[in-house]
DNA sequence: TGCGACCAAAAAGTCATACTTAATCGATGC
DNA sequence: GCATCGATTAAGTATGACTTTTTGGTCGCA
């Protein structure tokens, strides 16, 4: 995201998000230009971009209020990274999981039914580095390979809006990470889990797929609990 | 969604997520300006919304590259509507109720958990009303019903991901009236389903909400596979 | 022939100014 | 207290000028 209007909904959005405008407080596009150093033309089009995703309703002789959060499109992925940058990152990564724990479960079932048998090996490939990661205790490259087989899972669901999901889970791993909830070595059990998942969808076993990765994730939100605490 | 700004977008974007224009297809501002019939100012306005859904690209010396599905917010409401009014729409709402075929179990079991007793109590007031329209064979507000029904579910969970996926479930069930699949009278097994969440939910049995809605997501796409097969 | 450097031109990005429009708010009248 | 009216506010739109980035073609050299 570059150029100054890039810049102005990079400092905007989270600004919002971040509660910093609360709900119902006016802003003016006048007064915009001026903390943003910026032309009226800059700051509409940041505008427009706010107002598409909810988060400002904009009218003429008043400004542009700040929405409530329940208003807000939630699902949009600069949203979820401006609240994941802001104190309410716990919540944010609170709900997030839960709703991992509805999504990838029933995303894997669907691998399970629909994944080629190239997707199958990479999964099976992807699964066998995570287990050579841990052991080495690299958990950069960890953290990569799990995205990257989450990634796997939800693609080869056949449905793209799973697919469409890797950004949740790319931004809830890496949060994890960030919290230094990452033990020093990954849970052998969820390493095994990860191998489990990938061979139930090669089987084309729905269900040991499904169950497996529920295990896996609520082991996962288990393990944030002590952040979910502060929230 | 009103003004020109508003009219460009409700017109260029189903274009684009319609398929009219495909992935890699460039179109230039000048063009739309013309097109559309309205000054630069409008266009530019439109073109960073559709640019904040990942729909296209902008590029200097290029012009608006159309990016692949794969990268659109599949999630954006107004990216749901667009597609749900094109040539897609079979397509999307089996993308859609299998997602709801794991969202909304899950959610069903954090609303047991978590509903207030204002909550259980309108839940358990609708599920009455759905019985009695169901009976009276009134379509129109067994949909309002549903509808309002599985809102408050989502709502109840207590976790605004799900709160917020309202929208999903909203233009699924809508979908249904108008594809003529919603059969003269409502299963009784639906009906009975619904008063079973609403139950399980009153009585904190997660489990049981979850199954509950979990059959009830299961019917309703069985009831829709004509239209799938379509896709 | 292939590669790198250079430059003109294309198309978006930004700015400024003027005009238009919708809607809010205050005053007035009943 | 409510309805109407009109002025004013702040966003919506248009236009033209200038800036910036980047692409694509040309040229030179090995």
């Amino acid at each position: 995201m570059q150029g100054l209007h890039g810049r102005v909904l990079d400092a905007l959005g989270p600004a919002i998000a971040g509660g910093a405008h609360p709900a119902g407080s006016v802003l003016r596009i006048e007064e915009l230009e001026e903390r943003f150093a910026c032309s009226r033309t800059v700051i509409r089009e940041a505008v427009r971009v706010l107002e598409s995703m909810n988060l400002v309703s904009s009218r003429r002789r008043v400004g542009l209020t700040v929405r409530p959060r329940e208003e807000w499109n939630l699902y949009d992925p600069l949203v979820i990274r401006w609240r994941l940058a802001g104190a309410d990152r716990a919540h944010q990564l609170r709900s997030l999981s839960e709703l991992r724990s509805a999504v990838e479960p029933v995303a894997a079932g669907y691998a399970a039914r629909r994944a080629t048998a190239e997707q199958c090996g990479e999964l099976v490939g992807l699964a066998i580095k995570l287990a050579a990661t841990a052991r080495a205790r690299d958990l950069r490259a960890f953290l990569e390979h799990d995205i990257a087989f989450h990634r796997l899972v939800l693609h080869a669901s056949g449905n793209e809006m799973f697919g469409r999901f890797h950004d949740v889970v790319g931004e809830v791993l890496t949060g994890r990470t960030e919290h230094h909830l990452m033990p020093a070595e990954p849970h052998p059990t969820a390493v095994r889990l990860h191998a489990d998942v990938a061979q139930a969808i090669q089987c084309g076993d729905a269900e040991r797929a499904e169950a497996a990765m529920r295990e896996i994730v609520v082991q996962a939100m288990a393990e944030m609990t002590p952040v979910f605490d502060d929230a």
